[in-house]
RNA sequence: CGGGGAGUAGCGCAGUCUGGUAGCGCACAGCGUUUGGGGCGCUGGGGUCGUAGGUUCAAAUCCUAUCUCCCCGACCA
């Protein structure tokens, strides 16, 4: 590809709109553009990128015997009403309706269709199991997309669905699944690592999440570096502190002015936070067994020195949704804001939620339940009970790890991936059944697998960039080779020069974006670094008069020259050894 | 949805407080010069100042409403 015929305009500064390396970088070298808030089009540089992740996201599929179909976008409504979760998601689901009226909404996801698909195709055990995937648009209307590709609205998605006779065939298949993601992150260069991530309302018995390194993601991952445990910190658990052995005292009401926090009330009373217990107040939707939600009261109490985790809780009582709750809710159930505890409140439509440390911690400092006041000596058991008692707090840095106690560490990441052991959630819903052996109608029980390419493509650069432009791994790199044409009108020579030098490399089968441009040296080398691609070639006349040409290994900044009639040796001893440095990132993962 | 910020040429910005016929840099077109890390000179094209009302002799500027975008938080099947 010539650059003088490119659809790109590389930009000099940073739009004002972009915030994070990965944002700047593909709005600078011209790969996508943004049309409205997490809407954006990839130009043909991107498009380049794109389409070479989801080749990969293809081959490693079908080596795992998936086979590729497409779904439609638009959904009929019908087919969420039978799942029920037309009714359970919120706004972002884009819903319309057509010219008779008919609801539908745009794909978030596609377990409903193809659940529905497999329930019209499949009838016996004899056609199981199988997988099928697909590489296609999703929209959801999130909130707030930011941070470039990282979250989006409209993006394409790898999912992938497959489906069992057995949760025994699921399970054998779902390491293969596991394997097949690292295969394609480290193949697209992306070294991410697995965490064990909230099974939650998907409904599913297993998942993980695949996550990407970075300061700008918006996950927390614990982990531990000596045994290796990492969680997704939703889930994350840790060995909780071992609390002081001490005999119950006697509750001793205390005047505390003014001290609505933990922090303030631990230095008012000189007691460590790990001596306070505080009182969180929330509503939640639970679902009754009649299939009805209801909203209740949530009294979770948790020490003062660590933080409730919303999603343990969310599980421990089987809460749809939570919220906080508003001061007067709390006040009527007879709380009062800042200085609560379960002491002497109200109980009958209050579910009162306590973490598993606090009946093991004696003599703590709690709530009072009205202004200015505090207890000092609250004893679980003894003062209050709970209607459950889990662990609900938050794993932090510092903690001890669940399986070797070592301290655990936190990072950032961008979940690139997951992979999930639905189960029969779906197949239920949907009447995806089949005939096992003995002429049993039994339901299908299925996984689901997902990888978002516009993502990843951003993960990628944000692990891989310096503050010269992107420097892409050579498997998803647009091109293979920027071959940079220094002659101009007047230097014929060397423009004949670097034309049959970029004849020569289309030739082999070489990929290469040829900067033919009348434009200075300075222009060129930059949007050669910016746009990252794994080798730069210099035809200039300074070498040629010696009767090189200079090659550059973006990634590395080496530089060597090579003669004229070696240049295509010389960009395949490069691009082998980017080739060679990505294979060898690839190994086998053991669930 | 809560908090904060911003909409002026393709991009980055000034001008707004204090109303007076819209400007700078880059990019773009032409010419010349230059030619191995974003050169230089001359000439030129391009903006109903997000939108709609209002105040005023006069509005990018003041007032009202509204839309959009970004950041933090909430949310994220």
């Amino acid at each position: 590809m010539r650059m003088s015929k490119l659809f790109i305009r590389t930009l000099r500064e940073d739009p004002a709109e972009a915030e994070i390396p990965s944002h700047k970088l593909l709005l600078r070298a011209g790969m996508v553009r943004q049309v409205a808030a997490g809407i954006f089009e990839f130009l043909p540089l991107g498009q380049r990128v794109k389409h070479k992740i989801e080749q990969i996201m293809r081959e490693e599929m079908d080596a795992i015997g998936g086979q590729e179909i497409t779904m439609p976008i638009v959904h009929p409504a019908e087919l969420w009403k039978r799942s029920g979760r037309w009714y359970e998601i919120g706004d972002d689901m884009a819903r319309f309706k057509d010219r008779n009226g008919r609801d539908y909404c745009l794909g978030m996801t596609h377990e409903e269709v193809i659940t529905d698909l497999a329930a019209q195709m499949v009838d016996s055990y004899r056609q199981l199991p199988f997988m099928l995937y697909q590489i296609q648009t999703k929209f959801r209307d999130e909130p707030r997309p930011r941070g470039g590709l990282i979250r989006v609205r409209e993006f394409t998605m790898k999912d992938g669905y497959s489906f069992h006779a057995s949760f025994e065939d699921l399970d054998a298949y779902y390491p293969k699944v596991y394997q097949a993601y690292f295969n394609v992150f480290r193949r697209c260069g992306l070294d991410a690592i697995a965490v064990e991530s909230d099974v939650g309302m998907m409904g599913g018995t297993m998942a993980h999440e695949f996550m990407a390194l970075t300061p700008v993601g918006e996950d927390t991952i614990i982990l531990c570096d000596r045994c290796g445990y990492r969680a997704n910190r939703q889930v994350a658990t840790f060995l909780k502190p071992t609390p002081p052995d001490e005999a119950p005292l006697p509750l001793e009401e205390v005047a505390t002015p003014g001290v609505d926090t933990i922090a303030g009330l631990a230095a008012f009373l000189g007691v460590p936070e790990s001596r306070t217990a505080k009182a969180i107040f929330l509503v939640a939707e639970i679902q009754a067994e009649d299939g009805s939600t209801q909203e209740r009261f949530v009294f979770a109490v948790v020490r003062g020195d660590m933080d409730l985790n919303e999603t343990k809780l969310a599980n421990a009582i089987k809460a749809r949704r939570l919220r906080p709750a508003h001061p007067d809710e709390i006040r009527a159930i007879g709380a009062e804001p800042g200085y609560g505890s379960p002491i002497g409140i109200r109980r009958e439509n209050v579910l009162v939620v306590v973490d598993d440390l606090i009946p093991r911690s004696p003599n703590l400092v709690a709530g009072a339940n009205k202004p200015d006041t505090h207890y000092r000596n609250v004893n679980y058991g003894r003062d209050f009970t709970a209607d459950r008692v889990a662990d609900i707090v938050a794993a932090a840095p510092g903690h001890a790890c669940p399986v070797c106690e070592s301290p655990l560490r936190a990072e950032r990441g961008v979940e690139v991936g997951n992979i999930f052991k639905l189960g029969t959630k779906y197949s239920e819903a949907m009447g995806a059944t089949f005939q096992d052996e003995d002429g049993q109608i039994r339901p299908i029980v299925m996984g689901c697998y997902g990888i978002g390419s516009g993502r990843l493509m951003a993960s990628v650069i944000e692990l891989n960039h310096d503050p010269h432009g992107i420097i892409w791994p050579v498997s998803i790199a647009p091109y293979h080779v920027y071959l940079v044409g220094l002659g101009t009108a007047k230097a014929h020579q060397v423009v004949e020069a670097a034309d049959r030098i970029y004849f020569e490399l289309t030739q082999a089968g070489i990929e290469t974006l040829y900067d033919d441009r009348d434009e200075r040296a300075g222009v060129k080398f930059n949007d050669a670094d910016l746009i990252g691609l794994p080798v730069r070639l210099t035809v200039g006349g300074r070498g040629l008069e010696r009767g090189v040409v200079e090659l550059r290994n973006r990634r590395t900044g080496e530089t060597q020259e090579v003669p004229v009639d070696r240049v295509i040796q010389g960009v395949r001893a490069v691009l082998d050894q980017e080739w060679a440095r990505l294979r060898a990132m690839l190994k086998e993962e053991t669930l």
